[in-house]
DNA sequence: TTAACTGCAAAGCCTTTGCAACACG
DNA sequence: CGTGTTGCAAAGGCTTTGCAGTTAA
């Protein structure tokens, strides 16, 4: 995960500019929320984010986390992922992409669109539907978890 | 949705042994907020059954719908269905099945396994996952909403 | 009869909101 | 400078828990 410095600086300008042309201030807060959920592909909850933005800005408090997190989603610059856990999990990939998830342990990994061959419909859809887009979600066993083996803590 | 009298025995009565074979009591409430779930494609939140089942039963608490279905996701008798809701869904639809989801309404839809040409993947998937399941969400607008158009209250 | 279940109320998360001070543009 | 943003603290939802009384088997 190597990055220099001039690489963090053409994404700052990219950032600012994408924050320009929505209006939004680019805030010093705002940068490192999003370069952390920018730089992961571990589809961070909330609490997540801001323990790790906490280690560059320690004063930021978890309310400008949720804050930006809902701005980021209107402004289409971050995407919510479904999971059957009981709390949010934020995506910067925005590209689309199909999810692969460990029953046991709940780690989320992405899955570019071409490794998935088109999903096709066999049958009519219910009248006046009209889909948009798909996503596939493999449940599976991890690695580290495999079945039989009792999730680690 | 009719259904008479000898039909409902029949359920409840098979809703009975199921019980029974988990060790679980059968309780009127546990019959109805299980008739409740079973009886719908509309992936209940917790509080639609509870408005559903206190009709039949005033007294009920939240708390009972709370802990029975728990009992029963536990028991395998529901399955919690994945959607950027940030409440819990339901589904007692234990068969395979794929869901179509209004964007604008937030409907989910079941579509049968067999509706949807099963999926292939092209490339290898990361090293040591093992894949047992998965899940097509079709994403689109249903008939009522419609692209363009606001979400109804 | 006895272990399990219910209903109530209180507590526990996660998330949102109001507001005064501060920062970006 | 003025609007937008931050941080704090308090409030709001949804969900869980503890407990005394009740019910299924």
């Amino acid at each position: 995960m190597m990055m220099n410095q001039q690489t963090l600086d053409l994404r700052m300008k990219a950032f600012r500019s994408r924050c320009a042309e929505r209006g939004l201030a680019m805030t010093h807060q705002r940068w490192v929320i999003y370069r952390i959920m920018a730089g992961t592909a571990q589809h961070p909850t909330p609490e997540e984010t801001f323990a790790q933005v906490r280690k560059e800005i320690p004063s930021i408090s978890l309310a400008t986390i949720y804050k930006n997190i809902k701005t980021f989603l209107d402004a289409g610059l971050l995407r919510e992922v479904s999971t059957p856990d009981q709390t949010m999990r934020l995506d910067a990939n925005l590209e689309s992409h199909h999810h692969l998830i460990c029953a046991s342990c709940g780690k989320i990994l992405d899955i570019p669109e071409d490794s998935v061959v088109p999903v096709h419909l066999k049958k009519p859809l219910p009248k006046g539907f009209r889909v948009e887009s798909y996503n596939v979600s493999f449940l599976g066993f991890c690695g580290q978890c495999g079945p039989g083996v009792q999730a680690s803590t």
